[in-house]
DNA sequence: AGCCAGGCTCTCG
DNA sequence: CGAGAGCATGGC
């Protein structure tokens, strides 16, 4: 969502009902993180420092406790391997759980490239904007705003005719009064369902949305083939995998299932590798 | 060129 | 019912 350029973060986020920029830097050390925030601008933004905090803690989930899931995990000598070298890593959470929803609809089937080439022109098009320093940045699309929204203008922006009517019709529940927060409360499979009675989301789209938008750090997207390939490449020695020997596999990591997906991943993408025999000692 | 890509629904048989 | 077509753009 936001861009990354010169050791600053940037993103813009609805702060209240308004669209602010938050700024980032990180100063510190593993050991002694220092984290940096800003605010532009910084009048009339009526939440001020407490709030922008609380959001900043949330996206990026730095009171996420790790030691439970380095508990759970410390017989498994791929992921114990992976959290000595991502030391300190937490999956990013998205601002709302409905920007979570949405984003998980959109990358349905495509290339994730294609995926956020079409987030891209649908923030831009539908985002709360504000400039600063002569650039333009675009908040999350507000769900008002996606559920007024064409079928025509949502296919404009490169998403199918199908798409486009998931986006506003799951966006109108939201707007008929669906607490996506509320979510929060029930259990796992609960949500699921919950989230299933959405035109356009399948059990695929519902645990996405569980771990990246409501914090459900064992929720797991079995079917993501990005997911399926780095199980496949650290435990089956790249060969290809369904989504039930995912699952399979991942109960080891019972409770921590999703944040541990995150770490495949992640280290796939990094080329991580296990050096042999690391693990047979303790 | 054509097929596939972090799915899901709808429509046939 | 279960299987299969259809959808969007971009990369290879």
């Amino acid at each position: 969502m936001g861009e990354y350029q010169a050791g600053i973060y940037r993103q813009a986020v609805m702060l209240g009902r308004r669209a602010a920029l938050v700024e980032l830097r990180s100063l510190g050390s593993l050991d002694e993180p220092l984290l940096l925030a800003r605010i532009e601008p910084d009048k009339g933004i009526s939440q001020g420092a407490a709030g922008i905090e609380g959001l900043v803690r949330k996206l990026f989930n730095i009171d996420l406790d790790l030691t439970p899931f380095c508990q759970a995990t410390k017989a498994d000598r791929v992921l114990s391997f992976l959290q000595k070298s991502l030391r300190g890593l937490r999956s990013p959470s998205t601002a709302t759980p409905f920007q979570a929803l949405i984003l998980s609809i959109v990358e349905q089937q495509i290339s994730l490239k294609v995926a956020w080439s079409l987030q891209g022109r649908m923030i831009e098009r539908f985002g709360d904007p504000l400039t600063w320093e002569g650039r333009r940045y675009n908040a999350f699309p507000r769900a008002e705003t996606l559920a007024q929204a064409s079928r025509e203008e949502l296919r404009a922006c490169g998403l199918s005719y199908r798409k486009s009517e998931y986006i506003i019709e799951a966006s109108a529940r939201v707007v008929e009064g669906l607490d996506m927060e509320r979510l929060k409360v029930l259990d796992d499979q609960e949500i699921i369902r919950e989230l299933r009675r959405i035109r356009g989301v399948g059990v695929w789209t519902a645990e996405l949305t569980m771990v990246r938008g409501l914090q459900r750090w064992d929720a797991f997207p079995a079917q993501d083939l990005g997911l399926r390939r780095a199980i496949a490449h650290y435990y089956h020695q790249d060969r290809k995998i369904t989504a039930e020997e995912a699952r399979q596999t991942a109960l080891a990591w019972k409770g921590w299932r999703g944040l541990a997906g995150f770490y495949l991943i992640v280290a796939e993408q990094r080329r991580i590798e296990v050096p042999l025999g690391w693990g047979m000692h303790h």
